[in-house]
DNA sequence: CCGGGACTGGTTTTT
DNA sequence: CCAGTCCCGG
C-alpha cells in the first residue's frame, strides 16, 4: 500500500544490499516507542495524515513530554510537516524542542527512528541530544542510526558508495597533520618555496574550497591562479594523492557524498526517501557545502527543521554562512518560522545588556530575549577595569575566592577570553594562588605525539596502503632507517603508483640497499605482515598492546628519561583501554579520526577558563568577560579582514558571552597590555560603549577593594568608556588613588616572595601619573653598572655591556656574549 | 641524532 | 616576548 507521495511500505527493501539489513534493531518499530504515560498512535502506516494524529494524541491525552513547554516550544514540537525554522535564542530551551520534536515523531508514529536524520556540529552535541532522547524513549535511542555530526552521517554514506567516488571502502580520514604533511609533499614536489607558500596557507584554501562544495574544476578564476598561480593544479593533485592513499580530508566527506548524490540521482533519490524527518542544530553554523548537501536531501521531502540563532554565529572565519540561516524562507519554501524568545537562564539585567548590545548588528533576523522571572536580588552587569592583565587576573582570582566562601561553586564560574593568550595570566595567578582551574579546550588527547604514533601502527596494520602512517612510525622507534633508504623507497612507490609498504617490500627483495637498511626494512614489513594476520584471530586490544610492545614503541618510551615520558606511557594505557569500547580495531580507528574527543575531568570543583567561542552552548552562574579593549574585543585582525561583517561577528561574539551567564556577568578592560612583547596601553572596547546604562553597573575599585555588592562608584554613565584616556575620569577618583597606595604597598610584599612575577614585570612602561607606578621591581634601579665585571657559574667571567632591568648582557671571556638574569652572576 | 641558535609569526576551531 | 620550526654543526 503505497501512499500519496510514493513512498513504499517497506523503506528498507529499496535499499541496496546490506543497507537496511545493518539497521534493524529490536525498537525499530514506532509501536514500541511510546514514552510511558503516553498512548501511542496505532503503528505508521507511511505518509498520510501526521499532523492529525498528533493532534488526536493531544486531544486525547497530553503526553507527558509535552508538559512545561511554552506554547511556541510546543508549536515548534508539533509542527512536523513542511520546513521549519526554530529562531532559537540564547537559552530559550533549543535542545529540549529538538529532542522533543523527536520524541514526537517517534510517539506519533510518523517515523521510525532510522527514518529520522538528526544532524549536529559537534560530537558532544550528538552525544547530548542521544541521551536526552533515551529520556523520553528508553533504550531504543540506538535505533536513531542517522543523528550525529555531519562528518560521522557522511563517513557512513560514504562508506557505502565509496567507489563511485574513486575510493574504496575502508578508505581512511586524515587529520590535520596528516592533511599537511601531505600537502607539505606537494608543494615540495613541484619546488615552490615552502617559505612563501606555506603548507599551512594552502591548507587553508583547501578548507575555503570545500567548505563552498568547490571541486578544483570548480574553483575560481583567480583562485586558480593564486598561490603561485598553480592552485588549481596543486588542488587537483592533492586530491588525486588523496586518492591513491584512500583516504579523505574531513572537507571531502561532505564534498564526496555532494558529489555521489550529484552524479547518482537514484542513490540520492533513496536518501530522500529513508529521511522522512530531517532536523539541523546551529543552522547559523552552517557553510555552503552543509547547506547543499541539506537541499540535495530535502528536495524529495521537505520536512525540513532547522534551529538556530543568527545572533551567534561566530564561525564565520571557517565557512559558515549566516545567509544560510537569514534566506532561509526563501530557499524553502512555505516555510514557518517560529522564534523562541523566552529565557530561561539569565536575569534580566543580563538579558537587556545582551539585547541592547545585539541590536547593534544590522541584518539580523530580530529576537528580543525576556523572562518572566524576576529575582529581587539580581545584580546589574558589571565592568570594571585594571592597570594590566595581571592586575586583571589578580582581581578576578580575589573575587572568585570571595565567591567560593559565600558558598558557590568553581564550577558555577568561568572566565572566557577572546583570545587563548590571555589565559596565561589567569592560569599564572590561579597556580600560585592554588585555585583550581581547568582550561577547556587545550590539545586533545588524539593530538597527543604518542597517540597519533600508535595510531600510525594500527593504521599501518589494517590500511597497508596508508603511506602517511607508514612514513609516521617506519623510524620510530629509530631503526636506522635514514632519509637514503626512505628516498628509495619513495622513488619506487611514486614510479609505481603503489603504496609504500609494497614499494618497501619490492625493495627489500632487490640488492639496491644497504644490508643493514635492508634487515630493518624488512623486520618493520614482517611486523606488519605478522600482525595482519593476527588481526583476523586476536583480541584488537591484545593485538595493540603487542604492536606497540613488539614495534619496539613502549620500550622507547620506558627508556626515554624526559619528565613527559611516564606520561606517555600512561595515555597510550589509556588508549588501549579506550579500544575495549569497540569491536575492532577498524572500528576504534573510525571513531578516533572522526570523534576528537577532549579529557573530561569532571570530577573536581574548578573555574572553567575557555574562549569565548568555546562556551557557546555553555552557562554558568558567574561569568568574567576579561579583556574587553579595542584591538582584542572586538580584535583588529578581524575588523582589518573583515571590516563591518567582522565587527558584527564579534558583536554576535560578545552576546554570546554575556548571554552565557545565568546570573552574574562582570566585564573588565586593562589600559594595558602586552601584544607580541611590546606594552601598549588600550582602549576601552567599543562594545561597552553600547551596553544599556541602566542595566550596567560601573565598579570603581576590584578585588579586596568591593566586590560584588559594594559596587564604589555609582553614577558614571556607559558614555564614560568613549574618552580616549580612561585615566581622566575614574583613574583620578580618590577611591581608586586610594586603592593602588594600598595595592602599591601589598605588591611590594608580593614581589619580594615571586620571582616570577617581578620578571614579568620587569619590561612594562610604568610611567603615567607618578603614584599609580610605585610597583617595586619597575623603579628599582639595577645593583649593577655598565662596564663592571661579574661571575656567571656557567659562563665565566665578563663585562657587563647593557643593563634592561633585571636583564643583563654581558661580554664574556669565553662564552661570548649572552643575555642573563642579574640574579645569576655575581660581583667579581 | 641531538641540541643550540636563527628565524618566524602570533584570533577564534570542528570534524 | 615566546613558542614552534628549521637548519646546521659536532
Amino acid at each position: 500500500m503505497a501512499d500519496p507521495n510514493g513512498y513504499p511500505d517497506d523503506i528498507e527493501d529499496t535499499f541496496p544490499d546490506g543497507f537496511g539489513g545493518d539497521d534493524g534493531f529490536p525498537g525499530d518499530r514506532p509501536s514500541g516507542l511510546a514514552p510511558s504515560g503516553f498512548q501511542p498512535a496505532p503503528a505508521a502506516t507511511a505518509g498520510g495524515g501526521i499532523a492529525a494524529r498528533a493532534m488526536a494524541a493531544r486531544r486525547s491525552q497530553a503526553p507527558d513530554y509535552l508538559e512545561g513547554l511554552n506554547p511556541e516550544q510546543r508549536d515548534a514540537v508539533m509542527t512536523l510537516e513542511g520546513p521549519l525554522l526554530v529562531l532559537a535564542g540564547a537559552g530559550t530551551g533549543k535542545t529540549r524542542v529538538l529532542t522533543t520534536r523527536i520524541a514526537h515523531i517517534l510517539a506519533t508514529g510518523s517515523a521510525r527512528p532510522s527514518e529520522i536524520l538528526a544532524v549536529t556540529f559537534t560530537n558532544k552535541a550528538a552525544r547530548e541530544m542521544k541521551d536526552r532522547i533515551a529520556g523520553f524513549i528508553g533504550g531504543h535511542v540506538e535505533g536513531m542510526a542517522w543523528l550525529g555530526t555531519f562528518h560521522s552521517i557522511c563517513v557512513k554514506i560514504l562508506r557505502r558508495h565509496a567507489e563511485l567516488v574513486g575510493l574504496k571502502s575502508g578508505f581512511s580520514i586524515l587529520d590535520t597533520d596528516d592533511q599537511l604533511r601531505l600537502i607539505k609533499q606537494i608543494i615540495q614536489a613541484e619546488g615552490l618555496d615552502e617559505k612563501r607558500w606555506t603548507p599551512r596557507a594552502f591548507a587553508g584554501m583547501v578548507d575555503g574550497w570545500k567548505n563552498r562544495a568547490q571541486t578544483p574544476n570548480e574553483i575560481s578564476h583567480g583562485e586558480a591562479a593564486a598561490f603561485a598561480g598553480i592552485g588549481r593544479k596543486l588542488y587537483a593533485e592533492y586530491q588525486d594523492r588523496l586518492s591513491i592513499l584512500n583516504a579523505c580530508d574531513f572537507g571531502d566527506l561532505l564534498l564526496h557524498v555532494i558529489t555521489l548524490f550529484k552524479n547518482n540521482p537514484d542513490i540520492l533519490a533513496d536518501y530522500q526517501r529513508r529521511f522522512r524527518f530531517m532536523m539541523v542544530d546551529e543552522y547559523q553554523d552552517t557553510n555552503v557545502a552543509q547547506y547543499l548537501w541539506l537541499r540535495l536531501l530535502a528536495q524529495g521531502n521537505a520536512n525540513v527543521c532547522c534551529v538556530g540563532d543568527d545572533d551567534q554565529s561566530i564561525y564565520g572565519w571557517r565557512g559558515a554562512e549566516v545567509d544560510n540561516i537569514l534566506r532561509f524562507e526563501h530557499d524553502f519554501r512555505g516555510a514557518k518560522v517560529i522564534r523562541l524568545e523566552r529565557n530561561y537562564r539569565s536575569t534580566s539585567h543580563i538579558l537587556a545588556a545582551a539585547s541592547h548590545l545585539i541590536s547593534h548588528n544590522e541584518g539580523r533576523l530580530g529576537k528580543t530575549l525576556f523572562t518572566d522571572i524576576s529575582d529581587p536580588d539580581e545584580v546589574p552587569v558589571a565592568v570594571a577595569s585594571a592597570w594590566d592583565s595581571e592586575e586583571e587576573a589578580r582581581a578576578i582570582g580575589e573575587e572568585i575566592e570571595t565567591l567560593q566562601t559565600q558558598g558557590h561553586r568553581l564550577n558555577d564560574i568561568a572566565i572566557l577570553v577572546r583570545a587563548s593568550f590571555q589565559m596565561r595570566s589567569f592560569e599564572d595567578r590561579f597556580v600560585s594562588m592554588g585555585l583550581n582551574y581547568r582550561v577547556i579546550g587545550g590539545p586533545r588527547f588524539y593530538e597527543r605525539l604518542e597517540i597519533r604514533d600508535a595510531l600510525a601502527y594500527f593504521r599501518c596494520v589494517v590500511q597497508p596502503a596508508d603511506d602517511l602512517a607508514f612514513e609516521r612510525i617506519v623510524n620510530t622507534p629509530k631503526r636506522g632507517l635514514g632519509d637514503a633508504t626512505l628516498k628509495l623507497v619513495h622513488e619506487l612507490a611514486r614510479a609505481n603508483r603503489i603504496p609504500l609498504m609494497e614499494a618497501a617490500f619490492q625493495l627489500c627483495q632487490t640488492e639496491e640497499i644497504k644490508p643493514k637498511a635492508r634487515t630493518a626494512l624488512k623486520g618493520v614489513l614482517d611486523n606488519f605482515a605478522r600482525w595482519r594476520r593476527e588481526l583476523e584471530t586476536a583480541k584488537h586490544t591484545e593485538l595493540a598492546e603487542i604492536i606497540l610492545d613488539e614495534s619496539g614503541y613502549t620500550e622507547m618510551w620506558r627508556t626515554d628519561r624526559s619528565a613527559e615520558a611516564p606520561g606517555r606511557l600512561d595515555n597510550l594505557k589509556e588508549l588501549i583501554r579506550s579500544m575495549e569500547e569497540f569491536e575492532s580495531m577498524a572500528g576504534f580507528l573510525e571513531h578516533i579520526s572522526l570523534v576528537m574527543d577532549r579529557d573530561s575531568e569532571e570530577g573536581l570543583d574548578a573555574v572553567s577558563i575557555m574562549t569565548l567561542h568555546s562556551a557557546k552552548g555553555l552557562e554558568f552562574d558567574t561569568v568574567f568577560l576579561p579583556g574587553w579593549e579595542e584591538g582584542l574585543f572586538p580584535h583588529q585582525r578581524a575588523l582589518d579582514e573583515s571590516g563591518k561583517a567582522g565587527l558584527e561577528e564579534e558583536r554576535r561574539l560578545a552576546y554570546v558571552g554575556v548571554t552565557r551567564a545565568k546570573k552574574r556577568a562582570k566585564i573588565w578592560f586593562t589600559s594595558n597590555r602586552r601584544i607580541h612583547g611590546q606594552w601598549q596601553s588600550s582602549i576601552p572596547s567599543r562594545f561597552l560603549d553600547e551596553l544599556p546604562e541602566a542595566h550596567v553597573e560601573i565598579v570603581e575599585s576590584s578585588s579586596n577593594y568591593g566586590g560584588y555588592g559594594s559596587y564604589g562608584g555609582g553614577g558614571y554613565g556607559a558614555s564614560r568608556f568613549d574618552g580616549r584616556d580612561p585615566f581622566q575620569s575614574s583613574y583620578s577618583t580618590p577611591g581608586w588613588q586610594r586603592a593602588q597606595k594600598a595595592r602599591a604597598a601589598q605588591d611590594t610584599v608580593l614581589e619580594r616572595g615571586s620571582f616570577k612575577s617581578s620578571r614579568q614585570r620587569k619590561a612594562g612602561p610604568m610611567t603615567i601619573e607618578g603614584e599609580l607606578v610605585a610597583k617595586s621591581v619597575a623603579s628599582t634601579p639595577s645593583p649593577y653598572s655598565l662596564g663592571e665585571r661579574v661571575f656567571h657559574i656557567k659562563f665565566g667571567y665578563g663585562a657587563i655591556s647593557a643593563i634592561e632591568g633585571n636583564k643583563l648582557t654581558i661580554e664574556f671571556e669565553k662564552a661570548g656574549q649572552k643575555k642573563v638574569l642579574d640574579s645569576f652572576v655575581e660581583k667579581h
